[in-house]
Order: structure tokens, then C-alpha cells, then sequence
DNA sequence: TATGAATGAGTCTTCATTCAT
DNA sequence: CATGAATGAAGACTCATTCAT
């Protein structure tokens, strides 16, 4: 009974990971999931409240290790990072990220891209949100550690950062064509532009 | 009547920008238009063939200015500027893109975050390319006047520029709430970010 | 004013017929007819009343002929035709209707096949029954001329021979392909059989 | 519950049948057969996925008797039939429809004469083209049996008399007027005719 | 005569969700 | 746990026709 509850859990988000991939929340039918899984639409509705609430359970393991990996104020040697290995901050996120991006990489086209409609639809400006009040953190404690520094960045530079990160990562993601060392070089990039930039901005 | 006939194409437009706006294009309903036009449902579509059509003709103004003043090869002084006024490169896409701002804030909006199910939904690709088409010219430019520099920045690494110079924009949108010195403290960060990280990475 | 009067006329009737030839009645639209013509479409309603009119009008020429070559009674030297040369009373039919097939394929398409919905989407019906009348009436007068013939024929079959005539005339005109020989070989089976057919049931 | 879908199927069925008959298929509206049925709109959606598959459910009856009994192969001893017994060809073939007319009048004006616009309508043609190649074959039997005969029949004509047959069929199903005795007169008289047309065809 | 403007009922089909069994 | 049945609002768009100017 649990057990065949489980299965059947598995079987309508299998069939739900594919037609919200397919169509995108908004365009995404329940009849369609139904039809694909096999369950009967009214069945689907004693696992689960709403598309939405499908929706989120799809998106789940990948919220949750974002949540724990790029979020989570515990997580974080980013704030520890010295100021002239200051590199190693954003490859720390980076490293993270690659992670996260390879094993969920149609997940994070369905965050980004095709989350309009559903009650995840704002994930962009959360994500950004919460990214952004770390990164005030972060300046807050490199001007305690490093009084010299400039750290009189505004909030909303921070916040056009952090956002600028998700639209990294989503490119990334949604580039399937990129291969590896392509990818290497633009990281490789990325990261030398953004550190001579914070650099310059915090007059070190 | 001739004059009768512009008023109700104004009126429908107003409805219309004011629809789209609350719902998105995919959302917002035509019969709602007609509602609050006070135009007749089937009037409406002796003014416009569909409704992409009048979602066009909303956004009609923004995308040629648009297209003349960031996508136009003829106005780009850009690509004669010199290396060490690099920061006017950046400085002169600003200001242009100031003006755009103030006068179409709400319908770049519409256009960059309203605009999925319609023919202008894919606008973010279309201008990505061209504007990375314009940086890759560039690029090259730049190499043929000063050989030393480095010009081997990946395609990718040029488009997510582009992009993110489109988030930038996108989220000075978004944020009503910016005072206008907020707005010029964050674009002389972005500024200084940006020509610091160019030139790290063309090792100037 | 009125030559003036006439060419509209004329265009708007071309326009209807194309567009009916290539929809049918029942689909084609009044505003198809107004683009393809070039007329306003209100202005269509000042030469007609409405929709059926029209139809009714790039049809009149062919009724006319009809009613004139195939449904007069005074036009029938059918009736005087001798028993012993029966065969040329289907010919004299046929030669009246290949005159008409040549001049108005199109038209008699439109009326056979295209015409449900208006007001002659009858058509088929009302030919058949005037026609049936004729052939009634030739029964009598070859009773009264040839007593031994046998004119119990059912108002029916004559019925179903009317019918039959006008399915022949459709399928000629529906089959472009047909060529001359092959629509003569055709004919001349046709009459043969059809002369056997009747010598057989009136006991000649 | 499988007897209340039963039921529920029926009774969309019967009110689609009744509005078919009434406007046809292309004008009758679903709006209609909902209102008739006191079935919901989208409800009747669960048991057909379109206008036309309701439509073909509806004559289904009939068409599985006509393939079964005047298309099947298997089912003709027609091919066997002796020439001097050819009135007996007509004679099954009238047997065959005179059941399936009585049982499915309706359906047959249904099919014949409103399913313009459906999938079915282009049953003239694609049954009349069936039925020309059981004549062709036909006439091929008949002269490998008696090599005599004229076999040289063109297959227009053929084809036009198997869309006579159609004509024929379509009559007395139009003709509710019609008694038992009328039509019985007819039939013999339109034996009759054919197998003398047909003889004298054939220079039997 | 000519036209732009207007109308309102109409089309088929899809939707996420609920409920009694 | 499972399902068949049901719902009502909504979707974009088309229609032939009328009317004031």
C-alpha cells in the first residue's frame, strides 16, 4: 500500500517532469500527465492538491540542494574567504553550481525558463533576493576584516549580480550544444573578469 | 472618421498595454480588451488581425528605437572607439539606453518578461545575437588597432554579456522604486566593473 | 453612374464566383468576396442584398439556360420525337447540355455540388421535379400516338431518371480529366443502354 | 457506473443524431446537442474527442453493414453469377440495401446528403470508387466465362452507374412518401431497365 | 454612391478541479 | 485507493449584416 503509494508518487512526477519540460507549467495539461503516466487524472489529485503542488515536488531536490549549497548562511566558506584569494569565492559558487547543474540540468531549464504561471514562477527574484542579502553579509565582514576597502557598493549593484549568476547559469543550462572546454574557457573568463572587476570596485 | 478610426485604435492600444501588462501576453485575454476598451469584441479585430498583431503594434515604438539606436550598425560610434576610452563604449550604450528606459519603462517590461506565447517572445535570443554579432565585430576592431591585446574571448563568453547587459536593463525596469541617484551610483559601479574586468581580460 | 454601376457589379459577382468555387457557399465569406473584388464590403451591400443574392446572381446565367434549353416545354421537340428514334430524344438532351457544360462547368460545379446551404441548394430537388413532370408528359404523348406501348412507368423511376440525368452531367463536370474521346465513348454507352433500358420497359 | 457511461453515451448520441439530421454535420453546433442531451458541453468531451468522431459514432452501424454487405468481396456471390441470371446481380445487391435501408433510413440521408464537412464526407466517392472496381472485376469474370460478351465497358461508366446505385439508394431514403407497393414497381421496373441496358451493353 | 464603424451571436475545444461511489 | 462523471468558465476568432455619414 505505502509502497505502492510511492511508486505511483514516482510514476505521475516521472510523467510531470516530462510534460512540464515539454509545454512549460502554464501549457502543461493534467490530462496529459495523466494519459502519459497512466494514472487516472482523479487519482493524480489524492497524491498531490494541484499542478502547482506537482509542479514544486518536480522542482524539489533541485531547490533543496540550491537552497543548501548557494543559500544556506552555513554553507558558506565564502564569508571565511580571504580578500586576495578572493578568486576562490567565486569559484567556490562555481564549483557548487557545476554540481548542481550537471545533475539537474533539466530541472534548472524548468526553474528558469518555464516556471511562469506556477507559485515558483518568482524564483528568479527570490533567489536574487536571498543571494543579494548575502552578499551584503559578505561585504560587511571583508570591511571588518579589511578596513582599507571599499565597501560602499549599493544594494541593488549586489542584487544585479546575483541575478546576473542565475542568467550564467542558465545559459549554461540551456546551451546543450556547449562542450566542455567551452565551457571551461568561458568559466575561466567569467571568473577573471568578474575579479578584476570586484577588485577594482573595492579599490584593493 | 478617419480620426474616429485612430482614437479606437488608441483606445484598443491603451486597453491592451494595460492587459498585457497585468497578465502577460499569453494571459491576458481578449475579451477583457474589449471590456475595458469598451470596444466591441469582434470591432477589435477590425483594427488588428489578431492578437499578436496588437501586441506588436503596443510595443511598436520601443522596438524601433530599439533597433535604431542599440542594434543599428550605422549608429554605433562604438566600434571606432578607442581602447583607452574604453569606458565610453559602455558609457554611450547607457545613455542611449537611459532615454529608451525613461520613455518605454513599462513596455520593456512587457517585452522582456511579458512577451512568452507571442511572436516577440523570443526578442532576448534575437537580440542577444545581433548585439554578440556587434561584439564579436568588435572585438576584432580592436585587434586590427592594437595587435597586443588579447582577442580571444569566447563567443559565449560575449553573449552572456550581451544578456546581461538585457538583465541589467530588464532589472532597472523591474525596480520602480530606484531613486534616479541610485540609478547612477549603480550604472558608475557597473561601469567601473565592467571596463575593469574588459581589460583584464584583453590584457591591456 | 451607371456604366459605373455595372462594372461593380461585374467585379463583385467575378470575385463571389471564384470565391465560391474555391469554398462553396456555406464557407465563403462576404468579406473574402470584398477583399478579392476590392470593394468596400458594405458597399457590396448597396448592388446586393445579401450573401444568397449574390449567389443567386453568378448562378442566373446557367439557371437560365437550364430552364430555357432543359426545362421549357415549348423548347421540347422531345415530346414530338417518334418512338423509333427514341435514341434521339436523350440525344437531343445531350447535345442541349454539352453546349451547356462547355459554357458553364464551373457554374453548374457550384450549383450541383456547392451550393448547400443557399437558396438553391435545392437545386437538384426542384430539376428533378420539373423534369419529371416532362417526362410524365411524354409518356402520355406517346401513349396517346403509340397505344400499345406500356406507360405504366412509376412517377418514380422517371423521378429517378431526371436524377440520374443531372449525377451524369455532375460527374462529367466534376472529372477535369476526362478526355473528349472518353466522355464520347461514355455517351455513347450511356444512350445505348439507356435506349435498351426504356425499349424494355415500354414493350416496344 | 460502465452503465451509466453506457447510457450517458447513448443519450449524446441520440441528441447528435437528431441534430445532425436536423442541420447537418457542418452547421450542427455542439452547443445544440449539449442543450438537447442535458449533458454538459465539456462533459461530453469525455466521451468523444470531436464533432466529427461523434458523427462517425452515430453511422457507424450503418457503415460496418454497408463495408460488410456491399463492399466486402467475401460477401458477393455476384462475382459467380451467371450471365442469363444477371437480373439476379441486381437483384442481391437490392436485397443487401433494401435491409439496410430499412433499418437505417435516417443514417443514410445522414451520410448521403449532410456529412459534407466531416470525415465521412466523401463517402460518394470513396464508396462509388470501391464499387467501380467489383464492376471492373466483374466484367472481367464474365468474359473469361463467356468470351463473347463485350467486355469493353469504359470505367467511367461504370463508375457512373455505381454512383447511380448511390442515387438510387439516396431517393427512396429521402422519399418518406413512398409506400411499400410504390417502391416494390419501381424496383422491378429499374431491374428491368438495367438488365436490358446492360445486355444490350454487353451484346449478350 | 461609398465607407468606416459597429454588432452580437456564433464556432469548437480545453482547462484544472471536485465529488460521489 | 481508485475512478468515472461532471462542471462552468474560458480561449481566440469569424460571421453576415446594418447604419450613420
Amino acid at each position: 500500500m505505502q509502497v505502492q503509494k510511492i511508486n505511483i508518487r514516482r510514476t505521475i512526477l516521472q510523467a510531470a517532469r516530462c510534460e512540464f519540460l515539454k509545454k512549460g507549467f502554464k501549457e502543461a495539461s493534467m490530462r496529459a500527465i495523466a494519459r502519459q503516466s497512466g494514472i487516472t487524472l482523479s487519482n493524480i489529485y489524492n497524491y498531490f492538491r494541484s499542478k502547482d503542488e506537482i509542479f514544486r515536488a518536480v522542482l524539489k531536490p533541485l531547490l533543496e540542494e540550491v537552497e543548501q549549497k548557494a543559500l544556506n548562511p552555513n554553507s558558506g566558506d565564502y564569508l571565511t574567504t580571504d580578500v586576495f584569494t578572493m578568486k576562490s569565492y567565486q569559484q567556490k559558487m562555481l564549483d557548487d553550481f557545476t554540481v548542481i547543474i550537471k545533475r539537474y540540468r533539466s530541472e534548472l531549464k524548468l526553474l528558469l525558463f518555464q516556471a511562469n504561471g506556477s507559485s515558483l514562477g518568482n524564483f528568479r527574484d527570490t533567489f536574487t533576493d536571498k543571494h543579494t542579502l548575502k552578499g551584503m553579509e559578505y561585504m560587511r565582514r571583508m570591511k571588518a576584516k579589511y578596513p582599507g576597502i571599499n565597501s560602499e557598493i549599493s544594494e541593488f549593484f549586489i542584487h544585479i549580480m546575483s541575478l546576473w549568476w542565475l542568467t550564467v547559469v542558465g545559459e549554461i543550462v540551456s546551451h546543450d550544444e556547449l562542450t566542455g572546454s567551452q565551457i571551461e574557457q568561458f568559466l575561466a573568463e567569467y571568473i577573471a573578469f568578474g575579479t578584476a572587476g570586484w577588485k577594482e570596485l573595492m579599490k584593493v
